[in-house]
DNA sequence: ATGTCACTACTTTAGTGA
């Protein structure tokens, strides 16, 4: 079973690049962020044509998530994440695809810091805390996939000196995602390649592609359970070579039907 | 500070968020 994130930065403007994907990749399970459109707006029409039944929860302008699964629809649980009922933003949606419970998230970017966007960052991943610490509770097969818009460490970045004062690297930022990580969610592209350069996201600007000038913001966390099952992690990163692309790379895991032995077992 | 995108409303160009 294949699951990707992928942030597409506007699911209109890109809808042939998310095609050509998904022809491509075939993931039976994608969440998408960043889809940049109300709900009225979500080409429903197109996504189904290509093979995929889907849930969203869109936004005028700005946000937006959504969870595509192949040749089936995937069972809508939860639009937003919990705590702050005023929140307006569309950044979490969860739905069950083959009996695992898949949340698809869009973590607030929390620039320029300080200010209260920032602030909101940091509430957002306390709420997720939280939220997460609860869906483990449960004991079931969970994924937290998105665009956390946190750099986990300074593997994760071409130039750690240059972020230090970014919302995506403050120390505060990274430490809040690395309680949440250890709650015993399994980082499921560091735990196959630990110590590897690995990035999701490239600026569009300064050829930071081109360059390699990139950040590893996209991730997918696995429940224990899950973890066992895991067999491969990679960046779609040819995707960000194309024309007219997001500037994030598709991410996307491999998981066996039962648990596997590997090395570090 | 800069760079480059998508999206929106509307003065089809300028704002804004990333």
């Amino acid at each position: 079973m294949k699951i990707a994130t992928y942030n597409v930065n506007g699911v209109n403007g890109r809808l042939k690049v998310l095609l050509r994907w998904l022809e491509e990749a075939r993931p039976d399970v994608v969440a998408l962020q960043e889809l940049k459109g109300p709900d009225a707006r979500f080409p429903v029409q197109e996504i189904e044509r290509a093979g995929y039944g889907a849930v969203w929860h869109g936004q005028k302008s700005w946000n937006g998530v959504a969870i595509l699964a192949r040749d089936q629809e995937p069972l809508l649980t939860r639009k937003g994440l919990p705590g702050e009922p005023k929140d307006e933003q569309s950044r979490y949606i969860e739905a069950i695809v083959d009996g695992i419970v898949i949340g698809g998230l869009y973590l607030p970017n929390g620039n320029p810091y300080p200010g209260p966007k920032f602030d909101y960052k940091l509430r957002w991943l306390q709420r997720l805390q939280d939220y997460a610490a609860e869906l483990l509770e449960l004991d079931v097969p969970v994924i937290l996939a998105g665009d956390f818009n946190v750099i986990p460490t300074e593997l994760d970045v071409y130039k750690p000196e240059r972020w230090r004062n970014d919302a995506l690297f403050r120390a505060e930022v990274r430490e809040s995602y690395r309680k949440l990580v250890g709650q015993g969610w399994a980082d499921a592209v560091r735990e196959l390649h630990p110590g590897e350069r690995i990035y999701t996201f490239w600026d569009y600007f300064r050829n930071a592609y081109g360059r390699d000038a990139g950040l590893r913001l996209d991730h997918l966390l696995l429940s224990p359970g899950l973890a066992k099952r895991l067999t491969k992690a990679e960046v779609d990163k040819r995707v960000r070579g194309w024309e007219h692309t997001s500037d994030h790379a598709p991410v996307w895991i491999e998981l066996s039907e039962s648990a596997i032995k590997r090395r570090d077992d």
